[in-house]
RNA sequence: GCGCGCUUAGCUCAGUGGAAGAGCACUUCCUUCACACGGAAGGGGUCGCAGGUUCAAGUCCUGCAGCGCGCACCA
């Protein structure tokens, strides 16, 4: 670091050291290393889609966890952060699907169909799939990469499949014709989770529905009026409800009434779901498009028209004048329709809710389906971990959030239409009924079914069927279940759950079919914690790392990610996956939107790094994040980033460029106040830190190690040592000439400024350890540049800062010896004060910054010269005069503190006005103070209740400002005229 | 409708019962041999509103208002 630039160019460093970090293995996490005394740490990621590109999101959740990564390190602990991506089934189709079309190479996927189809998607995947990983690496992610996972892995999908035929065996996997929500653009069932209720501004149409008299002749005097906010749906009406209790309606119910336009019959029906206060009191039932008229028509056994299709348009039941419509055309001619068969009676305007897919951003169509469920495993537990504390959520109001959708579970429709993810590990086939093989397959498995509980239960599992391959697990050996799917003249259909790859292929040689569905992909996702780490085997990884310590994410997915895996976690580790939760905020523009694509609002975290650097991004982000609270994202975080680092920089090259070689030797008998003070200002910035980190408040930490190494170490510490490191330069061109002969007071002062450099090494040797987590590569790279990694043991900071130990609070025996107490504090804070009032001068008297001045000080006790001459430094003095005797002339502003009074004389030079003013406000200043202390002091409430050390406080406070006072008073009447 | 956040300097936000803080922006001065991605000094706040608890409230409690976010089958 012999001729280091004057300013960080942190390009060629951070590639630098990442390639060293990679070549080290640093990051390589190893089982066999955890021990009693190398406790582990683990965090596995919050998979990124494979899909995806780097986002602000991204930078802030993935630095969190390198911070945390890189402190567990630092603390001694074995760390496994495990990376990885998911293969995000949806949103991969769909870009898949989209570039295909556009390159014109397809119309539609069936064009190619599924295999070929996942041909490209997996040729798209190996093209692009490390996209993001490699973005990580630029952002300084120290995963362990060579553990790296991807959800659709062959060991991964075959843990998928596990799990799926053990929850389908134990019956929480079930098959069923549901009410679903239907994405019509992706043309696929989602999951409640997946239901963005959008308020939406639209339309309450109120439709006249003739009633029929007893020869079912619609008459023309009698109707009954329902509302829709969907005209298109009534299409399908399959009845007209009222509530039983309505006594305006009691006398209709069970009359029959013509449904306009399809001019069907349709009943009126009783039922308690209608409420009376609503509307007219009646309503329209569609069974086949609202999951509350399902319902209902469940319940009197209605039928089930399906007028819109999987598409989302209309159906041929739907009539030939609307058939092939989109739901909104069919909307605009249904209302026309009616209003030209005089049964619309009017239109109101109305503000409601309108479920829209999270994906494709389209309006949820419900659907009637079959669809594949799970009603959830291990409830009780998950729920209970939280409650009681077992885990930690930070912020811990999400606890409640967590605990209010546990409390509400509905059964999670797993499946979904599309070919890219894990399929349906489910064959089926029909048979004969009177095939026995199927008998005796099926009785097989119940026997099995039945030991498997009586096994779960305590009960002892027989050796002719040894359920549980590991008990660890919990999941069977037996890897295919068969159940009866329906039964249809002399024809029973058959399902088989498998996820032998062998039974399957015997299955499909057999004629089974397998089901073209694919699962969710959060199904996979949900047993990130530990399929990564070779469940079901008991790995040393699982053993080592399981449960794992920390898990950094967004609180949107808490349902559709942390829930889940924390049942799955005690479903089948018998465990929490994660002891603490941190949720991020999520990071808006400065308008305080939400970033996005659409929006273009969302910076491109590589851009960031290329112009600032990643430490700079990093630091800047954090540095505005607090806990839990959403962060408002401006480019100008990221240049204070960049320019904290090159502060950082410029301070180690200050020190280079002092020269000597590394002190490591404090002497404490030469020690200043000023070292003094920077040492426990040291302490107590490592105490902040260490106190920031238990409580996951990582703004604080940034907070106070910007302040600390800006404000204290930079503007006080450094700028103060310079008198002693100028003085005691053997190169010093103050020096007489022939200086060179031994010199009592020049050794003197050699030795006085090798231990400020000894302070000064020390301070910063400390100060890039604590800001490793922060900016892992300008802390590297000073940190062998400075050389402070030599001589230190391999594996605490010879090889890297990332295995150096965490900085400890400087314990009672260090300060003990070099005498580090609140006096030395007190004496160099009074120093440093009283130089504010003197700098302060320049501009009270219009004095150049530059402009070389003469000061008078008149000390209240003893003062060393050494002292002196920091304040000459500290005010850019030309000279300071220590007159102990002084009276100064008429008009000379002055400072004073404990440390005694501060002149400076400025004959004829200063506006007694200006002074007079300036002097006025201070008194105002310090008379208002007096009189808030006064008062609290006089009342005898206050000094009775108040504990001791607040009422000694005051009392001092009082007399400070009382001086103050005093002192001004003084200088006033000092003034001329 | 229920629940949860937020409201502090022009802007973005810290502030965990005992003298209102930071960064940016702004004003003035300074290229003094670490740093102009810098240094020094300064201006700027009845802490959303109204009550209450307390010797003491930005901080705790109760209302209210505005903004934001969850959850919810009112067509």
């Amino acid at each position: 670091m012999s001729e280091i630039p004057k300013a960080y160019e942190p390009q060629a460093v951070e590639s630098k050291w990442y390639q060293y970090w990679l070549e080290q293995k640093c990051f390589a996490a190893d089982p066999a290393r955890v021990s009693a005394k190398r406790p582990a740490y683990s965090i596995v990621i919050p998979p990124p889609n494979v899909t995806g590109m780097l986002h602000m999101g991204h930078v802030l959740n993935n630095t969190i966890q390198d911070i945390l990564a890189r402190k567990a390190r630092m603390d001694g602990k074995e760390v496994l952060w495990l990376p990885g991506t998911d293969h995000a089934g949806i949103a991969t189709q769909a870009v898949v699907e989209k570039t295909l079309i556009k390159q014109g190479q397809i119309r539609h996927r069936d064009d190619l169909g599924r295999d070929k189809f996942l041909e490209k998607v997996w040729e798209w995947k190996a093209k692009h799939g490390d996209i993001i990983i490699e973005q990580l690496k630029k952002l300084g992610a120290s995963c362990d990469w060579g553990r790296e996972r991807f959800t659709m892995d062959p060991e991964y999908s075959k843990c998928v499949q596990r799990v799926f035929v053990d929850l389908y065996r134990k019956g929480l996997i079930y098959r069923g014709k549901r009410m679903v929500n239907w994405d019509p653009s992706a043309r696929t069932a989602l999951s409640d989770e997946e239901v963005e209720m959008i308020e939406t501004k639209g339309h309450l149409w109120h439709f006249k529905y003739p009633l029929l008299d007893d020869q079912d002749r619609p008459r023309t005097d009698a109707f009954v009026v329902v509302a829709t906010t969907r005209p298109e749906t009534m299409l399908g009406d399959e009845a007209v409800a009222v509530n039983p209790r309505d006594e305006r309606y009691t006398h209709l119910v069970g009359r029959r009434i013509l449904l306009p336009l399809q001019n069907k019959p349709i009943p009126l029906i009783a039922d308690d779901l209608v409420d009376p206060t609503f509307g007219t009191g009646c309503v329209k039932v569609t069974p086949a498009h609202d999951p509350a008229d399902y319902e209902m028509a469940v319940r009197h056994k209605l039928p089930f028209t399906v007028v819109i299709g999987p598409d989302g348009r209309m159906t041929p039941e739907a009539g030939a004048a609307f058939a092939t419509l989109t739901r909104d055309q069919a909307r605009k001619a249904v209302v026309a329709a009616m209003e030209q068969a005089g049964l619309l009676l009017k239109i109101e305007d109305y503000v409601h809710n309108v479920g829209h897919s999270q994906r494709s951003h389209v309006p949820i169509e419900p659907y009637l389906s079959e669809q594949w469920f799970l009603r959830y495993p291990s409830q009780a537990a998950a729920r209970a971990c939280v409650a009681d504390g077992t885990m930690q959520f930070f912020p811990d109001r999400w606890a409640k959030v967590f605990d209010h959708w546990m409390g509400n579970l509905r059964d999670w429709c797993i499946s979904r239409q599309l070919w890219w993810g894990h399929r349906v590990p489910v064959w089926t086939r029909r048979v004969p009924t009177t095939d026995t093989t199927m008998r005796m397959r099926r009785d097989r498995a119940r026997v099995c079914a039945t030991l498997v509980e009586l096994a779960r239960n305590g009960g002892a599992a027989s050796e002719e069927c040894p359920l549980f391959e590991d008990s660890w697990s919990g999941v069977e050996d037996h890897r295919t279940f068969w159940r009866v799917r329906g039964e249809s003249g002399t024809d029973t259909e058959w399902e088989a759950a498998t996820f032998s790859e062998l039974e399957a292929r015997a299955l499909e040689a057999e004629g089974w079919v397998q089901d073209p569905d694919v699962l969710d992909t959060w199904f996979s996702s949900w047993l990130w914690p530990f399929a990564t780490m070779g469940w079901p085997e008991r790995t040393p990884a699982l053993e080592a790392f399981y449960p794992t310590t920390d898990l950094v994410t967004g609180p949107d997915i808490i349902f559709f990610w942390v829930a889940r895996m924390i049942m799955a976690g005690y479903e089948y580790m018998g465990d929490l996956p994660f002891r603490n939760v941190y949720f991020t905020g999520i990071i808006r523009d400065k308008q305080g939107r939400k970033m996005s694509k659409s929006l273009g609002n969302s910076p491109d975290p590589l851009a960031l790094i290329a112009r600032y650097g990643a430490d700079a991004l990093r630091f800047g982000t954090m540095r505005s994040a607090p806990l839990g609270q959403d962060v408002l994202f401006d480019e100008k975080d990221v240049e204070l980033g960049r320019n904290f680092c090159n502060k950082l920089w410029n301070a180690c090259r200050f020190r280079q460029m002092q020269g000597g070689a590394i002190e490591d030797e404090i002497d404490p008998a030469l020690l200043t106040s000023d070292d003094k003070w920077i040492l426990r200002r040291l302490d107590r910035a490592i105490r902040e830190i260490d106190d920031a980190f238990a409580g996951y408040r990582f703004n604080e930490a940034t907070a106070t190690l910007y302040r600390f190494f800006w404000s204290e170490y930079c503007d006080w510490y450094v700028e103060a040592s310079k008198a002693a490191l100028q003085s005691g330069r053997s190169d010093n061109p103050s020096d007489p000439p022939g200086a060179r002969a031994p010199d009592p007071d020049a050794a003197a002062a050699a030795r006085r400024r090798a231990n400020t450099l000894a302070v000064i090494d020390f301070v910063l040797s400390h100060t890039l350890r604590l800001f490793h987590p922060f900016l892992p590569f300008i802390t590297e790279e000073l940190w062998h540049g400075m050389n402070y990694h030599a001589d230190l043991p391999i594996d605490q900071g010879g090889h890297t800062i990332m295995d150096a130990r965490w900085p400890k609070p400087l314990d009672p025996a260090f300060c003990e010896h070099y005498g580090l107490d609140e006096t030395a504090e007190q004496v160099a804070s009074a120093k440093y004060e009283l130089v504010g009032v003197g700098r302060n001068f320049r501009r009270e008297f219009n004095l150049a910054s530059n402009r070389k001045l003469q000061f008078v000080l008149k000390p209240a006790g003893d003062l060393p010269p050494a002292e002196v001459e920091v304040i000459r430094l500290l005010l850019n003095a030309e000279t300071i005069e220590v007159h102990r005797a002084y009276t100064p002339p008429k008009g000379t502003p002055m400072a004073a503190n404990a440390l005694g009074e501060l002149y400076l004389p400025l004959a004829g030079l200063i506006d007694s006005a200006a002074e007079r003013a300036r002097l006025e406000k201070e008194l105002e200043k310090a008379r208002l103070e007096v009189g808030k202390v006064a008062a609290k002091l006089g009342n005898p409430q206050f000094t009775q209740r108040v504990p001791p050390a607040v009422l000694e406080e005051h009392t001092k406070r009082l007399a400070d400002w009382q001086a103050k006072e005093k002192q001004i008073l003084t200088s006033l009447n000092n003034l001329p005229e």
